[in-house]
Order: C-alpha cells, then sequence, then structure tokens
DNA sequence: TTTTATTGATTGATCAATCAATCAAGCCTA
DNA sequence: TAGGCTTGATTGATTGATCAATCAATAAAA
C-alpha cells in the first residue's frame, strides 16, 4: 500500500474533506476523525501531515480562496467592457459552485472562525479586499473615483448578505441574487449619467 | 444570601451574561463556567434554571430578538412619513447598541449555530421577516408592489452584508453604514419615479 | 418544616494530540 | 541479484484536557 509520493495527494483530499465536513455539518466543530474518514485515512494522518487541526483549517480556507481567485481571474480575462468586467464578477461570485448550501455554509463557519484565529481573518480581509478592487476595475471607468468606491462597497456590502441569507434557508436564488446585484449597480450607474448630463 | 424571587433576576443576568460572552470571544464555544461565572454564579445554578446549554442559548437569541423589536416599534411608531420609516428601520439597525464589535460577533456566531440547532434558525428566519416587513412598510406607499419588494430585499441583503463586514472588522463605520443604505434605498426610489414621470 | 436558592464535587463523554509499532518501497553493496 | 538498511506512509491505542450535566449537601427564607 505506501507508495512514494502520497503526500500532495493526502494533502489534497484532507483539505477537501475539511471544506465537505465543514459545509456539511455548518459548524467549524467537525472532528478530525470525520475530516479523515471522508478522506480515507486515519486521523492520526491528518495530523501527519498537517500538525494540528488548527493548520488544517488554516489550508483548507487558503485552498478556498486560491480557487475563487482563479475563477475570478478567468473570468475577468474573457470580459472585453468595463461592464462585462462587473458582470463577470458578479458572476463568479454567485456561480453554481460557490453559491452551493454546502460552500456557503462553510464560508461562514470561517467568517466565525476568524474571530479566534488572526491567519483566517487575515485571509478573509483578502478576499474582501479583493473583491472590492474587483469591481472597481470595473467601475472605476464607468464612474469618479468617490461614486465609484460608493457602487463597489453598495454591491460587496449586499453580495455578502446575499450569501448570509443563503446560509439561513430563507435566501434567494441564484439567478434572483445576480439579479438584484446588477440591478442595483445599474441603478446607480444611470443615476450618475443623469447628474452630468 | 438566599432570597426569594430571585428567578428572574438571574435569568435576565444569565442571558445577558451569555451574549456578552458569546461576544467576547465572537464564537459559540463558550462554557457555562464562563457565562455563569459573568452573571456571578455557579455554573450549576445556570442548569438548574435553563436545564441545559442549549435552552440558555436560545432563551438568549430570544432575548436579543425581542430587544430589537421593542427598538424597532418603537422608532417606528415616532416615524411622521413613509420616508421617515424607511430611514427609522435603518437607523436602529446600526444603532450604537446593535452595531457594536461585541452585538454583531455574537449575531454572526447565532446564524452559524442555526445550521445546527433548527429553534435558533427559526428565530433568526423571524428576524429576517421582520425586518424586510418593516422595510415594506415605508416602502409599500412609495412604490409599487414589486419595486418595493425588489428595494427592500437589496437594503436588507445590504444591511446584513455590512454585518459581517463589521465582524471581520474591515467594516465601515456606523455613519458611512446608514448612509450607503440611504443611498441605495434613494437612488432606487429616484429612478423609479424618473420611469412613470 | 417545607420550599427556594445555591454550590462543590463528581461523572461521563468527547476529542486533539502523541507515540510506538508496522509495512512496504526503493537503494546500496557484496 | 539477494539480502539487509533506510525512509516515508500509515495506523491503533493511549493520554490528557475540557466540559456539560448531575447530585448530594447546605443555608436561608417563609
Amino acid at each position: 500500500m505506501p507508495k512514494i509520493g502520497m503526500e500532495p495527494i493526502r494533502r489534497k483530499a484532507l483539505t477537501d474533506a475539511a471544506i465537505e465536513a465543514i459545509g456539511a455539518r455548518g459548524t467549524m466543530d467537525v472532528t478530525m476523525s470525520d475530516i479523515a474518514g471522508r478522506a480515507g485515512v486515519s486521523p492520526a494522518l491528518a495530523h501527519h501531515y498537517f500538525g494540528s487541526k488548527n493548520q488544517l483549517i488554516t489550508e483548507s480556507v487558503r485552498a478556498l480562496l486560491r480557487e475563487l481567485r482563479h475563477d475570478a481571474e478567468h473570468a475577468l480575462a474573457t470580459a472585453r467592457t468595463s461592464r462585462a468586467r462587473i458582470s463577470a464578477v458578479i458572476a463568479v461570485s454567485f456561480s453554481e459552485k460557490q453559491f452551493s448550501a454546502e460552500v456557503v455554509a462553510a464560508w461562514l463557519a470561517f467568517y466565525v472562525d476568524a474571530q479566534r484565529a488572526p491567519e483566517i481573518r487575515r485571509l478573509l480581509s483578502i478576499y474582501a479586499r479583493r473583491l472590492h478592487s474587483n469591481l472597481m476595475s470595473g467601475l472605476g471607468p464607468l464612474a469618479g473615483e468617490s461614486d465609484a468606491e460608493r457602487i463597489a462597497e453598495g454591491a460587496a456590502a449586499m453580495i455578502d448578505g446575499l450569501y448570509i441569507r443563503k446560509a439561513l434557508g430563507t435566501g434567494l436564488a441564484r439567478y434572483d441574487a445576480v439579479t438584484l446585484v446588477e440591478d442595483h449597480i445599474e441603478t446607480q450607474l444611470l443615476e450618475i449619467q443623469g447628474r452630468t448630463v
């Protein structure tokens, strides 16, 4: 059984399993046993590779963020206009993968864990800044500095809020969520035009 | 020491202490010891009055929501116009008390706990519906049915999102948060007027 | 003396973390 | 190329700490 070069395979399986477990329970309090079981290994092996539960969790968040960044970069790369960039950012935020009940639940759990673990907080702050700057990359050319900032801030808050509501089960469907954010931005941009024309 | 009629006093002290403890740690994993200590009693007494940790937590959420409803009702009662009703709802959501780091952290922790405890989920759903209907009480007279619904949905999501960001420490100040939501609603209402006039 | 308030001590369960032991692959050397 | 040596992979069992929950006991009203 023991083949060489297992490390990267096990690490990936374990971080995936951690997000899966946290998403399924909707809470941070999953056991190493549960996570390891989902990854098909013993709890002891998880400790062997990650040293502690905390480090496994941190690596899992890092992996989730990496994936999200990858998706965002890809979506932005294929957008031709500023307006299209904005829509791309929104579409990624509400993509099937990211807006699933499981991932949203894990996401929310991580937000709470950030209160305790500074490294998690740091990672989530990076996500918040990235969402903001991605929105700004589309809004910048379409509005003045302060207007763009304000619109981005509102849109980002709305996106996060729609996530929470999804986690609670009272949330909107993906399509409606996208429409709501798009409408907010569209209306704000229209109002700016009306002001200058 | 043992005086008669202590029960209501202890219950209040314990639910207050629970929110305080959860807010301070930013997590649901506070011990009965910690909560009881803050209330100045022994852990055993907390069990005596509430039966279990779960019930104490549930009662604490109920108390928090009761307070929020009370504030909202009071603010709405003194609002003269529809527009003032909207502002009143926003003002309560971002009142000094509700938007403090501690309460926001507790709030977020409860959202996560809702995944596990159906009763908590039920209570938070009630809050979400109430926020929505409070907003609608002001928006209803100012816009058509479907427009009002849409604007309320967006505003509610934005409010929740601003809460999350506050919890993460990257959030806006109270004044800026209020301004952002007010601006969203104002701009949406203007756009509707422009459409019909 | 019955009832209410209150606690210290104990129990039992749950877990993260550690450790010693096993097992198989490559690798070196005679 | 056969036989040992090393190293990475893996686990079962154990430890130690933490807590919720229980209980028996005490103390003061009424």
